[in-house]
DNA sequence: AATTTAGTTGCAAATGATTCGCAATTAATA
DNA sequence: TATTAATTGCGAATCATTTGCAACTAAATT
């Protein structure tokens, strides 16, 4: 995979990033440059096919960050994202088993108020 | 909420279903009629917020069920889905507690090869 | 049973995220 | 430095989903 100047620039505003970024957001966050969206979504579907980057779907979008597998508790007021660890690594495979079924990964997403959030 | 006929042939449809289905299943299967597609769209919407089916996220896309709450082992090689249980039920509440978040739902999805699919 | 009315539908158009084709560019290699 | 295959920019296409609005209709009211 070539390393170009655009790559290194994704890499880095992830590498950046606390919570997960969807390519927008990225984008965004490097307009000081003739930075095209579709590159955003070529390059970081690579990474997440490379195993660079971990992806995550949240409210039907895809969501790209770095570092390890976890999850994500989504504020339905304010959109605010929490990591949390992930409850069922491990028990993936067990899972496939009975149906002879290979499970390689899984996405989940858990839904909710934050604290700020809870009195309507 | 007023029963019409379009919303008793979409629960219809549904209920009959083995697996979840889109609105764009569903809709190709009560093409007898003039219903119209945003129809489905906006009646499992509101049966959704009613409570009266389940939705899940698969490959960024809305499926309905009804039923029970579960998930879904989904064969990246022909798409067919599995049901399996939640393994996750009961935890819901004390995966957010550490953070005052109140878990409301969550949606899941197992990815991975069927027995049928797993020779290449 | 006829009337009223608020919820629902059909239609067509808009939206928003994502993907794609293709010619021009460029990183890595020889 | 020349070669070449991977990558990019651009614009247009796609696909699922949503929306505005006038016409319709189920259910409540008379």
């Amino acid at each position: 995979m070539r390393m170009t100047s655009q790559r290194k620039k994704i890499l880095d505003v992830l590498n950046q990033a606390r919570i997960p970024l969807t390519c927008d957001d990225i984008y965004l966050q490097i307009e000081d440059d003739k930075l095209n969206l579709s590159t955003v979504y070529r390059s970081l579907e690579r990474f997440y096919v490379d195993k660079h980057v971990y992806k995550t779907i949240i409210n039907q979008k895809q969501y790209y960050y770095i570092g390890h597998h976890h999850h994500f508790l989504v504020c339905l007021g304010c959109e605010k994202m929490i990591p949390v660890g992930c409850h069922i690594e491990g028990k993936e495979k067990a899972i496939g088993e009975p149906y002879g079924f290979q499970v390689t990964h899984h996405d989940m997403t858990l839904y909710g108020y934050c604290n700020l959030c809870q009195t309507h």
